[in-house]
DNA sequence: TAAACTTACTTACATAATGTAACTAACTAA
DNA sequence: TTAGTTAGTTACATTATGTAAGTAAGTTTA
């Protein structure tokens, strides 16, 4: 009677369920941002960003790049996977406006 | 410089990050299921999915009914609200079937 | 030259969330 | 009377997260 749900969908909402990754994730909607950006933005400690990052970076859903400036910049952008996440983020942004109060 | 995500939509994104969560709903989306179905489908534990669904039912996600049966049948079925979560669900299907491997 | 500043983290520790397994309530069947 | 059912709850161990301080590499300031 168990495990009627497809491996790969129940994959994806382990994803979205982690707290914190469906913010960063839409956050980066709106183009690269650097840690300090997503952490003040998200409201995600630092602790937790870091490591949601390398997940995220692992499951080849965002890309991490380095600037040797002064002092050094590191842009977090989504790849394509990442940005096929955005009709599913349109439709969170629908839902939350037609069905939640303020 | 903080908090420049929609509240709403960061609620919405709350609910879903929530573990178990979204697998629960997405279990409810094929019809209304007993506490034990759901239990065994999804893969979690009866503690946690009653908090779950105490936590959905408060948010007018979900309806419990209680057929006085033998023994008592409970089912949980979704709302308008909950099942207005349908379009994002198939998004995330769409998305774990392109983009994520088995 | 040394103290202070910046970003991007990491570490240590406390608290909150979840997993596991046993237990309860209400009722029926054997 | 004993056992079985569903729908939970409880106690306790483990894991995840929050908080705050610390680190590394480099630059600017005093």
């Amino acid at each position: 009677m168990d495990k009627l749900i497809c491996p790969k969908f129940e994959k994806a909402m382990g994803l979205l369920s982690q707290r914190w990754t469906g913010l960063i994730l839409y956050q980066l909607l709106s183009g690269p941002q650097r840690f300090c950006t997503i952490e003040s933005s998200v409201g995600v400690s630092g602790r937790v960003l870091s490591e949601r990052l390398k997940d995220l970076e692992n499951e080849g859903i965002i890309k991490r790049e380095v600037f040797p400036e002064t002092p050094v910049r590191i842009e977090y952008s989504l790849t394509d996977k990442g940005l096929a996440l955005e009709p599913l983020m349109k439709e969170l942004e629908k839902w939350s406006q037609n069905w939640l109060e303020a």
